[in-house]
RNA sequence: GUGCCUUUAGCUCAGUCGGUAGAGCGCUUGAUUGUGGUUCAAGAAGUCAUGGGUUCAAUCCCCAUAAGGCACCCCA
């Protein structure tokens, strides 16, 4: 038996329809917001997300799918899409195009970390980024709208947690403090967080170890570091997302793993998750499309939703829709078998959603009851040579008989 | 990548103190002629994850591998 490799998954109905619906949520909500899709290659060439995401990052150092390519090349499956949509707008020279860039994107993204629970090594991201903007009211209309198209996609209780993490004028002065105060505690914290102290302090910040977190409590906060203009726009962001009633924390021991964040970064936690309890992660990146060759500034922001993880909460929590049908054909006899087909497809033209089934009546209630079908139509001789059509309403039970053009009206009149 | 747990019918799980297996749900068929969601009956379906070891004999014990889960790590 071949099955699917380690990390990967067939999506099946019914939960197929609920990404269905969670894409199709998404594609409204961005398009109200004035973003267009943009559709950028599954692999690209490895300096990208080198460059990109950062070198030292666990994504690039032992994550990603990569191989040469028979001319070479170092290629590699995308493992976020943010240098991908950087790279096109660089390469296409969109910043000629007047206004900030608004664009959305969804698709397969690819890690080889051990699989869990919300957590695949193909896994989906919805996500938008807006380039050519640094102004807070941007950073503001993004928040608002990632949690618009969760809540437009049926979650409950959203958890909301912003920070600030600076800028490359005020991030070193903070790394260099808090890296001398770890210094003088660090003999008292958990082993992971000394290696933490030398390879990535900022992670400290992050320790849910409880005896460390006297300590951890009492290390600076970044929010205390900010230059002038770092401050000054987060307090912006702050007030727009005030002014618009969006609930949220500050946390200021959030922080990223992607090295290109700066300034506003935010991300969206949910309960039924377990561990991998991020839904969406996000933040400025005013420095990457420089990083990556521009010559020109381009402040950009952006997030991206686990889509996996989305459907999740759906269906544990029971916001996933079952699939209905309108009509479901009941057909009894060679002539009704007919009959039923050509009428089906008028239906179908109608926007009617139509099953025939073949077989016996008993049988055919039964999977017309099973396909969750609204009505069903009973159709034999009888109604045949009547012309009439016995309709079975499936959830009163009660059936009427009607002529066809009453039978189109009160199936069309339902959507 | 590390540690721990799990793996028996399509699904959720029992079970055999080592003698090749069961339930519920689901599926198929039937309970006289054209009516579902309830009921009743019958039936199909499992090399008990894979490979090896111990044993007269392993689904059960031991080892390895794989997949899944949880924690770490990290992230969406």
């Amino acid at each position: 038996m071949i099955h699917a490799i380690k990390g990967t998954r067939d999506i099946l109905p019914p939960s197929s329809t609920t990404w269905n619906r969670v894409e199709a949520v998404a594609r409204r909500i961005f398009a109200n917001y004035n973003y267009q899709e943009i559709r950028t290659p599954i692999f690209e060439e490895t300096a990208l997300f080198a460059r990109g995401v950062g070198e030292e990052t666990d994504i690039v150092s032992k994550e990603m799918y990569t191989w040469e390519d028979r001319d070479g090349t170092s290629l590699t499956l995308r493992p976020e899409n943010t240098a991908s949509v950087i790279r096109a707008y660089i390469e296409h020279r969109m910043d000629q195009i007047p206004g900030p860039k608004k664009l959305y994107y969804m698709g397969p993204m690819f890690r080889r970390e051990r699989p869990q629970k919300g957590r695949y090594r193909q896994f989906f991201q919805i996500g938008s980024e807006v380039i050519g903007s640094e102004s807070p009211a941007t950073d503001a209309e993004v928040i608002e709208m990632v949690v618009a198209i969760l809540t437009g996609c049926g979650v409950k209780d959203i958890h909301l947690i912003i920070n600030s993490v600076g800028c490359k004028e005020c991030r070193p002065g903070f790394n260099a403090a808090l890296k001398e105060q770890l210094q003088s505690i660090k003999q008292h914290l958990c082993e992971n967080c000394q290696r933490r102290a030398e390879t990535n302090p900022l992670r400290v910040l992050d320790c849910k170890v409880p005896a460390d977190q006297p300590y951890v409590e009492k290390l600076p906060s970044i929010l205390d570091h900010l230059c002038q203009n770092c401050t000054n726009h987060f307090a912006t962001v702050r007030q727009f997302l005030d002014d618009r009633q969006i609930g949220y924390e500050v946390r200021p021991r959030l922080v990223r793993g992607l090295d290109y964040y700066t300034r506003t970064t935010f991300e969206i936690v949910h309960g039924a998750l377990g561990a991998q309890s991020s839904v969406m992660g996000g933040g400025r990146y005013d420095g990457l499309a420089e990083s990556l060759g521009s010559k020109i500034s381009s402040p950009g922001i952006g997030f991206s939703i686990g889509e996996d993880r989305l459907v999740m909460i759906l269906e544990e929590t029971g916001a996933a829709e079952p699939v209905s049908l309108d009509l479901y054909i009941a057909p009894m006899g060679d002539a009704a078998l007919r009959h039923a087909g050509i009428l089906a497809r008028d239906l179908r033209l109608q926007q009617v959603s139509v099953e025939v089934g073949e077989g016996k009546l008993k049988r055919l209630m039964e999977l017309a009851n099973k396909a969750n079908a609204k009505h069903t139509l009973i159709l034999g001789d009888n109604e045949i040579t009547a012309g009439t059509y016995a309709l079975k309403n499936m959830t009163s039970g009660e059936q009427r008989s009607m002529t066809r053009s009453e039978l189109v009206d009160h199936l069309t009149a339902k959507n």
